[in-house]
Formats: C-alpha cells, structure tokens, sequence
DNA sequence: GCAAAAGTGTTGGAGCTACACCCATGC
DNA sequence: GCATGGGTGTAGCTCCAACACTTTTGC
C-alpha cells in the first residue's frame, strides 16, 4: 500500500498550563513579596532527542480515535499530574523545520488550573514551574508558542470570565481583582472593578462571607454559571466591556 | 517498521474564502438590489465519497515539507482559481468522527480576496459561489466551520483593518464603509465612520480624488502600511476601536 | 479607639451616536 | 439651480477613571 498523502506529518498535542503562583515554590522555598502572586506554567525537561535537556510544553502524539482536546487533557495529565479547570485550543503550528529529521505539527491548547490541583501535582525533578515571562530557551518553537499563549490570555481576561477557572467555586472579590491584576500586571481600583465586576452580571452572592480575616468580612461570590457550558470552546460569550490590556 | 503513534490521522488543509458578490453572478445573471452586495463564499462540489455531490470548503491533503498556510494557498488556488489578499488561520477541528471510515484532521484557513482576483475564477461548474448566510448542508462539519468563520470575520472588522484586503489599492471612504455595511449587514453613519476611521490612523489620503461621479468627488485613500506586514497572522496590531458586531 | 480592608458616592472627561448643516460636482 | 453624495459641526449620552468617603471587623 503506497503512503497516502497528509499522512506524512506526525500529529502531536500541547499544552500551555497556566497557574497562580501559590507564593511558595514546589520545593518548599518562601517566595519574596514584590508582588504577591505571579503567573506559573509547568514544563517537562526532555529525555530524548530532538531538544535533550532542554525545557518543552507538555504534550504528546495524538491518540488513534482521541479528540484533540482529549488529548490535550490526557497529555497534561500524564506528564505533569494536573487537570485543567478550562482548556481551549490556541493555535496549530506546523512550519516544516520546527522539529529537526521529522515533520511535526503540533495543535496547541492553553488550559487554566485551580492551585489545588497544583498541589497534586508531581513530584519530579523533570518537571518544573517557570515564571511565563522569564523563561529560558526552550525547545523547539516553545519560547514563541508561550508568548503567543501568554496575549491570548492577557488580552481574553478581558472579554471573559475565565478568571473564575483560576479560583475556588467560592471567592471574594478581593481574590477574583488579584487575578486580574497578577494576570495583567497592573492594579485596578478596588471601587471601580466591583462595580464593573458585578454590572457584568457574572458572579451571584452565596449570602456568606469570609470570616477570620482581621478586618470587615468579605462577601462571597460564585461563578453565576457552570463556568464550563459552551461545547468545545468555539462559540464562548463575551461579558465584561473593558478591562484590557492596555490601561 | 511499526507504525508510529500520531501518524494515524490524515491532515488536510481547508479555507473558508470571503470575497464581496460584484452585483452580478458568475452566470452573468443580474443581482436585484436590496442591499446592494453581499458576503459570498466559493465552495466546490465533491466527486467522491464520503460526501459525494455535496458542496464543500475547498482544501486539500498537506503537502510533504510544506507550511500549513503555503497549502491553504495552494488548495484554495487549484480548486477555485482565486488568490488570497489575506490568509490567516481559523481553527483546527479533529473530532474521531467528522468524516467516516478515516480520520482527518482539517486545519482550517480563512481568506479574503479582493473583487479582480474573483473574476479571474476557474469557470467550473463543479464551483459555486453562495450567500455564507443561506447555505445548504455542506460535507462534513462545513456548515458549523462557516458559521464560525463568519463569526470571526465580523468580529475582527471590528478591531483591524482587514477590510481594506476587500478592495483595490486605493478606495473612497464610502467604498470602505460599504465593506463594514455589507460584512456587519447593518448602516453606518458616514459622519461618524469617517472620523473613526481617520482616527484609527489606518489611511493615509492619496491626495488624488475620484471623478466622474455625479456628484461631489471624493478623496482617494490607501492602507497606511502594506497591510501584509506582520509575519504569519499570529501578531497582528488591533486598531480600529469601536464598530462592533453588535450595535 | 484605631488600622485596614470592604464597600458606596460623585465628579469629570473621553468617546460614541444621532442628526443638523455646509460643500462641490454633474446634469 | 438642484439633486446628491462628500464632508464638518455639535449636543447629548454612556461609560469609565479617579478619588473622597462611609462601614465593619480584629485587635
């Protein structure tokens, strides 16, 4: 049987996970506070050949009869024991020279982590938690795909409520504007962001608040719905009309 | 040797192609003016199963060592003679089960091409243009990729300035407006779409003006850089900041 | 009571919509 | 001149940034 054409291309699937940054390290290290919190993506030290020893995207082939964003999910799982709280494909990168000897195509997907499943990830010295913004070289097209992960997010925070997939089923606002404000890099006025936040109808009260803080106790919210209705990803809908990028 | 995990899946290349109707159909046959152009879409008829007689987005199987846009441009070329003024990529859709028997991963494109490049169209009757807002069912999962299509278009008019890949070189302000009335299928108001759009710095006058018209003639414009600019569509600079998919 | 975060009120400005109005050409 | 689209002016509205202010808790 002669080789079919679009066959010759192997199919893989990655994943740029990002996290809050608990403000401990993995490795039980105190982090200083300039800012509280920061952004942190887990990437796998490769073993093998192309890249050997350099840091990559977890990922791997697309399985016979798997969904896309299947794969993505069981990938991320397998190589660095979290389960994305929201994944959504990103992009399809598949310039002939991005792997060396084989032709590659890799369907990118980005996915958001609640920081318990941080918790429970693995142990492992080829696993490591990178600040997105301070990376090294990684492997292949890796340092390109992160930056380009990196916009979607920073620039989908503000049409969206993605945040939430950051959170606990229950938060404060004060948590829900540490997001934004870590995710973007900038501080937003606490008034301003509440008014916008509950205008944009997107959170509920639960009638409880937040006891044990040392000063007056805060509401709490939930997401005002599932979070994760809309199929695939395609069709998701816009909420919140401003927070960009740029102040 | 073994087959190797990832290879399973075919890959194909296929685009959505937007151009504006001219008023008259390929047939020659006239166009009744209620609005006075509308979006059309080339689509080709399949000769063989899965789908056969059905019409379809016109694609192809990647090519060994060829990039993913380079084989959208060249499918979409060989199977409706059109080139692409603006060619970015859509989405990649790879459920088990969208075509039967094999599976095939379509990476997706979406093109818009300006009204010379469609009279230059392969005369075939295996290709038709169609309204992208009334279509029959298509192949496969095409009527969902359309939709989606569609969606993204409307959505990006909004915030760039791909509206100029519809027209010539140099163009009036009201001929750009038309692309935004026709695109968006509502009125704008002319007042404010010029100062927006000689806000957004996109236009540059040629200082030549178009004669004639019966009336008034007005200035000629052209995009403010070369349009193309800005490597593969990944980062692509918003400007536009208003004009909305919704009023 | 005091400090600090939660939460509310208010003002000013930017930008958009709607629409009135003037300009320049072909006939 | 007059019809018509090209092009300008402007009032009013909405929305948001900035910031002053009040509320509620722990200590």
């Amino acid at each position: 049987m002669s080789r079919l054409p679009g066959s010759d291309a192997r199919l893989a699937v990655s994943t740029v996970i990002f996290a809050l940054e608990p403000g401990v390290t993995p490795d039980g290290v105190e982090h200083e506070a300039s800012g509280p919190r920061s952004l942190w993506i887990p990437l796998v030290r490769r073993l093998r050949e192309p890249g050997k020893d350099r840091w990559a995207l977890p990922g791997g082939w697309l399985g016979a009869g798997e969904a896309l964003e299947a794969a993505a999910a069981r990938t991320l799982e397998e190589t660095t024991g979290v389960t994305p709280a929201y994944l959504e494909q990103l992009y399809t990168f598949g310039a002939p020279d991005r792997s060396p000897a084989e032709r590659v195509v890799s369907v990118v997907y980005w996915a958001l982590v609640r920081p318990e499943e941080t918790t429970g990830a693995i142990d492992d010295p080829n696993v490591r938690w990178f600040d997105p913004d301070d990376l090294p070289a990684l492997a292949f097209d890796h340092n390109m795909i992160v930056e380009y992960a990196l916009a979607r997010l920073r620039t989908k925070l503000g049409y969206s409520q993605i945040a939430h997939a950051f959170l606990d089923q229950t938060f404060t606002l004060a948590e829900l504007r540490e997001v934004y404000e870590t995710v973007l890099r900038r501080p937003l006025d606490p008034a301003n962001f509440r008014r916008t936040v509950e205008a944009s109808g997107a959170l509920v009260e639960t009638g409880e608040v937040r006891t044990g803080t040392p000063h007056r106790p805060p509401k709490l919210y939930r997401p005002a719905e599932p979070a994760d209705a809309g199929a695939n990803g395609l069709f998701r809908v816009p909420i919140a009309p401003h927070l960009r990028k740029q102040s």
